[in-house]
DNA sequence: TTTATCATGTAAGTCGTTACATGATTGA
DNA sequence: TCAATCATGTAACGACTTACATGATAAA
């Protein structure tokens, strides 16, 4: 299960509750792994069963109580084999309601399927800006935490600058795409 | 449920078995929607129990006894329904196990991240040259059964070449992307 | 001779979402 | 005062995968 090892790789930072884990997926992994608050639940008891990791509860006066998780020495192992092989298939979601309504577009009228095409464009440019933001959001804070010099001279940072990199080019290539497809659709 | 919308887009066109609906998804939609088998079965039954398809058994000497599935009228109405209206919100998935395996790329090495890589580019190379070879088969297709006079001139053949050039286009940015990123870090 | 195709399905299990439950604190 | 956040989970359900089962024919 692959959630378990990004579970695990958080863990590998630093030791957490799944209510934090669950921030850190939406906040950081959100582009690229969702997971729901009770998966994550679910996931950390079946790691600790196999002894990956660990919990200890913490007493809390103004808050409920927590659990914290912690990484053992076999999820570091299982962890570091995971990520180091290649795996034969790569584990690639694929089922895109839109591209199955184009493909359905001849059951569909022109003029229905202009209107996709033009709800689809304006989706899209939101989700360039709120991309661009969140962008922005994270260069603050690695300037604020590291100096000058470390800035895109180590494997995290430009991890992360390739990873928006990708969603960047995503975007814009779905746009062009769907500007084209409506030109044409137009001429028609 | 979408898959259900898009077992009866089929079914609109004509009246299919469950095997055969398989054999479609596997041609026609894998780009776009995967299904299997057992999926496809289990909502060919659901859809008959809501009264938008009909079945009847069709007997068969050399093979097995074959059911065969119609879209009723009120399964074409819910098709054309589900169709017309762009969706709040589209179902799209997104579960990369690349792009978390970048995210956690500063947990390996750098040359085993940049074999990664390596590997991913490989395998885009491959789908490329598959996307191509499907793509021109289904151009055959469309030149045997058309005149030439209709190429292109509706939504139909012009979807399907949107669909192909969408995943052309996708694949290509990657392959872009990969490569910048290959570069980059070789020179780390 | 073995594999692939035709044709149907069941059963078990995994993965994922949504709803429910509790209850204090903090900010608008 | 209301909503949001912190913090923990359970329960039920829905969606999807994989393995199993059967058994004929035709092609490599």
């Amino acid at each position: 299960m692959i959630l378990q090892y990004a579970i695990l790789g958080f863990l590998l930072r630093s030791s957490l509750t799944g209510y934090q884990l669950g921030k850190i997926f939406s906040k950081s992994l959100n582009l690229v792994w969702v997971a729901s608050l009770s998966q994550i639940y679910r996931e950390l008891r079946a790691l600790e069963k196999h002894g990956l990791v660990i919990s200890r509860q913490e007493k809390q006066i103004d808050r409920p109580d927590k659990v914290v998780y912690t990484i053992t020495e076999a999820g570091e192992t299982a962890f570091r084999d995971w990520l180091k092989n290649y795996p034969e298939e790569l584990f690639t979601e694929k089922r895109d309601e839109f591209m199955l309504r184009v493909f359905f577009g001849s059951s569909m009228g022109k003029d229905e399927l202009i209107n996709h095409y033009k709800h689809f464009i304006e989706e899209r440019l939101e989700m360039k800006k709120a991309l661009e933001a969140a962008r922005e959001e994270t260069d603050l804070l690695v300037k604020k935490s590291k100096s000058d010099k470390d800035q895109m001279t180590n494997l995290d940072n430009l991890s992360t600058e390739f990873l928006y990199r990708r969603a960047s080019m995503s975007i814009e290539t779905t746009l062009h795409w769907a500007e084209q497809c409506l030109v044409e659709l137009e001429q028609l």
